[in-house]
DNA sequence: AACTCGGGGTT
DNA sequence: AACCCAGAGTT
């Protein structure tokens, strides 16, 4: 075996992690689950939405019956909502064309809606002790230092090398478990030793063969992303009050927040009266402008400018499905994206608000 | 190849 | 405020 997969798992017996809510069996759902809530979202963050999510869900038969919403709801300020509904589709898929059996090779796996290559291979890993390579942030901030390569690794060129190194350390004459704890050992690495910043290279395993720590490039690699400054947008949110409830729309999917339910977005500068009256069909009363709400995409910044505004006519009025009538505090337990959260809490919810309901 | 999709943690 | 995180899908 080499010596790069040899000393990784020597490394991982000792200062490995092995007691992630995922690691106590070999069950391709829960597997699948935890790879994918675990795309761009750290462990830490995880661990709470997964732990609830397998107690609601605890089979892909369970999951692939219940409603698309009661998914959302689950998923609820963990971000990247496609991964939810992208789950839910897998689930039924399954169910429909493998008889509810997971797939087990790697380029099946990676058919499945959600599923990428590196996702496909950790779930072919540890579900089914399968040899493939997996390419994460951790392992790319490894491979890219251990072997001194440059260039940005989001770029297909420096992408493609890193692929082919992944391939090619991995521990090829194996026996089993292997392939696992190696595995998780990459990822363990690079979590608590080979870090973005201030990483422990005293304590690594991999420190004698290192390229970057040879040459003192450690802090210059991997190669950050070129960043442009973000454009700023800005939008005004509806907060249409009849007696204890506020309006709620379902935004349309594909889009930011698609299937998740907010206030009536329009744009700012629109008269808010008018538009009530002629898109809503509502009379309303302007209340208040509400404290602005900043809000951060990886590609855009978001300033939300909330208005509090009282129907004065029936709220009956509205009758289309993508709508909705709510107390605040239900709408908590429903699939509403993180700033909407805090906006119900603090408007509606907080001690301090004269608009508690 | 470039762009779209979130939210939270860290520094 | 910038950067990053067990990336994937679309165009």
């Amino acid at each position: 075996m080499s010596t790069f997969a040899e000393q990784l798992i020597i490394w991982h017996d000792q200062h490995g992690r092995h007691h992630l809510p995922w690691q106590k069996n070999r069950d391709p759902y829960a597997i699948w689950l935890s790879e994918v809530m675990l795309q761009q979202t750290q462990v830490n963050t995880v661990i709470p939405y997964y732990v609830r999510f397998m107690q609601e869900f605890p089979t892909i038969s369970s999951l692939a019956q219940a409603p698309l919403d009661a998914v959302l709801s689950l998923w609820s300020g963990l971000g990247y909502y496609s991964r939810a509904r992208n789950l839910h589709v897998t689930a039924r898929k399954v169910m429909h064309h493998y008889q509810g059996q997971f797939p087990c090779a790697r380029e099946a796996i990676q058919h499945l809606p959600g599923i990428g290559r590196s996702t496909a291979a950790a779930i072919a890993v540890f579900a089914f002790g399968q040899c493939e390579a997996i390419l994460d942030g951790n392992v790319k901030r490894i491979f890219t230092r251990y072997f001194g390569i440059s260039g940005f690794p989001g770029e297909t060129k420096t992408q493609n090398l890193l692929w082919k190194k992944a391939e090619e350390s991995l521990p090829i004459h194996y026996h089993n478990g292997k392939i696992e704890t190696y595995t998780q050992a990459l990822m363990d690495l690079g979590t608590a030793v080979c870090t973005r910043r201030a990483p422990l290279c005293k304590a690594c395993p991999l420190q004698s063969e290192c390229v970057a720590l040879k040459e003192n490039r450690v802090d210059q690699l991997p190669t950050t992303k070129p960043r442009m400054p973000l454009p700023q947008k800005e939008a005004t949110f509806l907060l249409l009050m009849h007696q204890q409830d506020i309006l709620l729309e379902q935004r349309p999917a594909p889009g930011i927040w698609g299937e998740l339910w907010c206030p009536p977005e329009i744009g700012i500068g629109i008269d808010v009266i008018t538009y009530c009256q002629h898109n809503l069909n509502i009379e309303v009363r302007a209340l208040i402008e509400l404290p602005i709400l900043d809000h951060q995409f990886t590609h855009f910044k978001l300033r939300i400018h909330p208005q509090l505004l009282q129907v004065i006519s029936s709220k009956s009025l509205i009758t289309q499905p993508r709508f909705i009538w709510t107390k605040p505090s239900d709408a908590l337990a429903k699939g509403i994206p993180a700033p909407v959260r805090k906006l119900l809490k603090r408007t509606f919810l907080s001690e301090l608000s004269p608009y508690k309901i």
